[in-house]
DNA sequence: GTTTCTGCAAAGCCTTTGCAGGCGG
DNA sequence: CCGCCTGCAAAGGCTTTGCAGAAAC
């Protein structure tokens, strides 16, 4: 885990120290390789070592998220999920209101509306942030058939 | 207020009634035109009357949404805010994480992309739910003169 | 007259914070 | 050794829920 290396050297840049309980967090960060909230991480956490607080968990994601590793991303339910950045290449998340999947999917066919976004409006995107709402192609399907247009 | 007849319509068809509370915050909806959270929403009820508790507002917010008449997004504050359809055209919001502006743009833009996603994942977007983090242009023109490239 | 709706209060959920003891460097 | 870090517990903020009285139809 290269990342690890780097999280190390931030800590240290910083003046602050490596833990095994970082350590867990970012491992399991690394194993997950998608969303998850919280508690999510603070359960695989506990797999391994038996007792790190949730609160822990939380202090440690923040800290990750200053360094810019993480994502945090806020979840219709009102909780967040965090992900990992630089696992998979940049992607944005495609989310299913009707089931809950989400799907990651690359950047590339985003590039163009991206750009736009920033010509137009000098707005720039945050795109490891984009979440975008939606059906997914089993969910239309079956709202279709129940409600046939 | 169109909203208003639709929303009795809406609400005898579901065996509900229109009560003085339940107008007030279609009417504070429709008057702010943009994105306001539950509080703000029953500051400004409470404006007009003086007593509408804010459990009230959550229910009416809830019914409301589920008749399709708001949007609700979730806030990088953890807070949702929430927003009446219809009375911009459809349009999504560029959220600035650095000042917290937001702006409605319309969807016109974004178009071409959410048809590519469809084509490629099958997947529907809901635009009324699509916020786009980043940052504005003045806050990106900040960010360059702290720390120059 | 019913049945829904409201206000009040309390609980729930996720997240943050204060503190005393423990541990990394 | 010093100062950061952890676990524990409690608080905090937003939202939801239970209930008895009030109101819409």
């Amino acid at each position: 885990m290269a990342c690890e290396t780097e999280f190390l050297k931030r800590l240290h840049e910083a003046g602050l120290r490596l833990t095994p309980q970082r350590e867990l967090v970012l491992r399991v960060l690394h194993d997950i390789q998608g969303l998850a909230t919280a508690e999510e991480i603070h359960r695989l956490v506990k797999v391994n070592t038996s007792a790190v607080d949730i609160s822990t968990v939380y202090r440690t994601l923040d800290l990750l998220s200053q360094f810019g590793f993480v994502a945090v991303l806020e979840g219709d339910d009102g909780q967040r999920r965090y992900e990992l950045l630089g696992v998979h290449g940049p992607h944005l998340h495609l989310v299913c209101q009707r089931c809950g999947a989400v799907e990651g999917i690359p950047l590339d066919e985003a590039q163009p509306f991206l750009a736009a976004l920033r010509e137009a409006y000098g707005f720039t995107v945050i795109p490891e942030k984009l979440t975008i709402a939606g059906l997914c192609h089993a969910c239309s399907a079956a709202l279709e058939d129940e409600s046939p247009a």
